[in-house]
DNA sequence: CTTTTCCAGTTTATCGATCATGTACAGTTC
DNA sequence: GAACTGTACATGATCGATAAACTGGAAAAG
């Protein structure tokens, strides 16, 4: 057995890991600006790779660039994070139902996999990997539909919510967050032939209007 | 009443459309190279904005690039482009949601001004000018759902079809794709309050669904 | 006192040059 | 002649430097 190639130095993507990290970890809030030569000094390497990093990050949403003036960290409020959230909801349902077009469920064994990772990261309430196992639980389940489009939107609003969504839910019991999975998992699951995809489909709609209710609540406090 | 400023000079920006342009029209077909020093070359420009261009291009999904090896205009499969009018499909049924929600429907004076304008390049056998006001036209529905993440997605997604379904629909006859839009703006408009916003979501997934079977039989052919 | 103009400082946008990587092809070995 | 090796070359990735644009505030004008 031949050990994978190492990744290829690439240092822009690189930097946007660093820069993503930076705004997810709160080291960098919204409204903050990144300045490119600072940066650039800190990381030890010149302005173009970061502008680069920058120019992706900017078409993800994350960050805000005005020419000649600045790049900095979108603040993002309650109401675009729903919005977000509506939009991931309604990419989800297409999912589901391009997977019931095809009928090839075989992606979630995967699916279960990151279930119980979810439940190793509740028992040692590492939140941090769990979140990214919830992204993955979904991003599995977006694959299963074989719409190479809907991946590469779905990737940016994900993406997105990441960045922001975490600080806001730090308040529910994780173990509450995992076990939201396990619903939708059942449906997948379930051998009732007959409303599967549709109560799938609702599965997916109610576990995002549970977190868009969430998310409301936060913002009335 | 002042005058908007210029547009300012960002080369990125100019070449992106360039770029876009060229691809479009078929002046580079996919699979085509687009050799970065070679452009800077054509377009007098150093190699730097034409890079950012290209990541720009590379996040909406009309490029690829390999690391160090290149950048090249994505190959689009017929099934390709008929998962991104089904992804639209999602993202303008939610609109209308939306729209729905908020109960605003002064953008819809803005649609009909497109309308009139698509009529009026039918008349001029303008199909350039046509497909832009068909993609404005959408836009306005999608900017009247108030939601700035669906926008950013849509877009991206607008101008991913844009660059491929033009060459595919131009044996149809423009005056028939032009008057299908009329029909999301009747139901749009209709007084029928009760079903209105059932109506209107089924007017647009049928809008989509004909676009899709259209590049469907293209595809058999 | 308010408005305008100008200037220095900061940062972005672009440039020209260099470094790193992948490719193709010629030469070598078996 | 097939497989390997080495080497030039094309091109992408990054660098360091320069040009262009914005900012804030001091000085000048009204």
């Amino acid at each position: 057995m031949i050990d994978k190639l190492e990744k290829r130095l690439l240092y822009r993507e690189e930097i946007k890991d660093k820069l993503m990290d930076a705004i997810i970890s709160g080291m960098i809030k919204p409204g903050d600006r990144i300045v490119e030569t600072r940066w650039a000094k800190d990381l030890g390497v010149s302005q173009s790779p970061i502008r680069e990093a920058l120019r992706e990050l900017e078409m993800i949403g994350v960050v805000e660039t005005i020419p000649y003036k600045g790049c900095i960290v979108c603040e993002i409020s309650s109401e675009e994070l729903i919005d977000g959230l509506k939009v991931r909801a309604s990419l989800e349902v297409l999912a589901v139902e391009e997977i019931f077009e095809k009928m090839d469920f075989t992606f979630i064994e995967k699916m279960e996999e990151m279930m119980e990772g979810m439940r190793a990261a509740v028992k040692e309430d590492d939140m941090r990997s769990f979140s990214k196992l919830d992204t993955e639980f979904h991003l599995v389940m977006i694959e299963g539909a074989e719409n190479k489009q809907l991946l590469r939107l779905w990737k940016q609003c994900s993406t997105h919510d990441f960045t922001h969504i975490t600080a806001i839910l730090t308040d529910r019991p994780m173990e509450e967050l995992c076990e939201r999975h396990q619903i939708i998992l059942d449906e997948l699951k379930s051998n009732n032939l007959k409303n599967k995809k549709q109560r799938t489909i609702e599965a997916i709609q109610h576990h995002f209007a549970t977190l868009i209710k969430e998310v409301e609540n936060k913002k009335n406090k």
